[in-house]
DNA sequence: AGCCTGACTCGGA
DNA sequence: CTCCGAGCCAGGC
């Protein structure tokens, strides 16, 4: 499980600046298909602040809940200062901006 | 052990 | 687009 969360993390951290990637892709790129729910865990406890946790958001391309109420305005700052645009519905176009491990390494 | 909750996702209606 | 149900799994009580 501590594995878990260190390939999680590694895999979090290799998400590009300008890129998002988001909970399923992250655990299924750490090995952990299906393990969606494990990342958003495995981030809630996060204290690492190497890990650039803004850059994974929900399959809709939006920030998580939990994520608004304390860093919302702070987590799409950043984003938008690393080249990622926001829809007029407040949400990221992961047509364009999802990351696709084959940007650094394999494949999914 | 059981039950509930949660930074999730996906398919179907 | 929204709502539901089902899968998943760690933690707290």
């Amino acid at each position: 499980v501590k594995d878990a969360y260190a390939r999680i993390y590694a895999a979090i951290r290799r998400i590009p600046k300008g890129k998002v990637a988001t909970y399923g892709q992250i655990a299924r790129v750490a090995g952990l298909p299906r393990r969606a729910r494990l990342v958003g865990y495995a981030l809630s406890i996060l204290e690492d602040k190497s890990v650039p946790w803004q850059r994974v958001v929900n399959a809709s391309g939006e920030i998580s809940m939990r994520a608004l109420s304390f860093t919302m305005p702070e987590q799409r700052a950043i984003l938008e200062d690393e080249g990622i645009v926001f829809s007029a519905s407040g949400r990221i176009p992961l047509k364009r901006f999802q990351w696709r491990v084959s940007d650094s390494g394999r494949p999914e």
